[in-house]
DNA sequence: CCCAAAATGTAATGATATAACATATACAAA
DNA sequence: TTTGTATATGTTATATCATTACATTTTGGG
């Protein structure tokens, strides 16, 4: 079972080390705009750049693409490439979480996608609500 | 807890049933553009239309939106409008499948999820792979 | 060195979705 | 009935997200 190390990082190309580094500096996802935006020109020059850069760190899964947003995130967990982490997007703030102990829960998914006939080659989980910082400062 | 039935269809809108008619004429998800393409021009005109339709029958889940293509189908299955079904497309034929039976599994992600201290609103289960007549067909 | 393949740069375009604002309709209160 | 207000609908323009097409450069084998 493949998994992400310090030397995907080391050899990847300079747009993707720079799309990365944007993406690893906030916690909110972004838009391949808000990466060209926020890039040094030049490093970065079109959105087709960012594009091939995030496909890249989307394979390695150093970064998540949002389906529900149309945006991106670096991957602040440890988990094996095969098995994508659920994904929890607060409403308030935006901030997106992580939850990568889910083999269960993977296994458990793909049993009834099975039974149903279904021969499934990647899942993917979003939820929206509440993150555990602005859901504690609502009932202080 | 709410349910669906033929009353709320009933009380549709003239542009909110000719777009549920499309979808509903289709096993493939439409995008919004391809479902203004295929309806009758005088009764609907823009895509802004068509988003309000796609609107108003998602709410009342008679519609689902299907993130990853941001497209949209019909739903198939009988389900409390609080409880999103899974939706599983096939690779080959662009088929989706809608899988209903999950309370348990609703619940064990929405219990993941609160033991991160995240409070869910709702989540969005997406998998894609074979359907069951494309798995047959290959294996024949 | 030379060639072919792969990567990168650049411009244009395609595809998805919403904003802004005008017009129309419904319906209650005066 | 008229007026006011809210809601719905129509229309145009524009914002937002992503890819195609093709030129140029780089890479690595022979």
């Amino acid at each position: 079972m493949q998994n992400r190390n310090a030397s995907n990082v080391d050899s990847l190309k300079a747009s993707s080390r720079a799309v990365l580094a944007i993406l690893r500096a906030t916690r909110s996802p972004l838009s391949a705009y808000e990466i060209l935006e926020a890039a040094d020109s030049t490093k970065l020059k079109s959105p087709v750049q960012v594009y091939r850069a995030l496909k890249i760190l989307t394979n390695l899964t150093l970064v998540h693409r949002i389906e529900t947003l149309n945006k991106y995130v670096a991957c602040r967990c440890d988990h094996p490439v095969d098995v994508q982490p659920i994904l929890a997007i607060c409403d308030e703030c935006g901030a997106v979480t992580e939850f990568p102990n889910l083999l269960s829960m993977h296994d458990g998914l793909n049993q009834l996608l099975v039974q149903g006939g279904f021969i499934n080659r990647a899942i993917n989980v979003e939820a929206v609500g509440l993150c555990q910082s602005c859901h504690g400062n609502r009932s202080v």
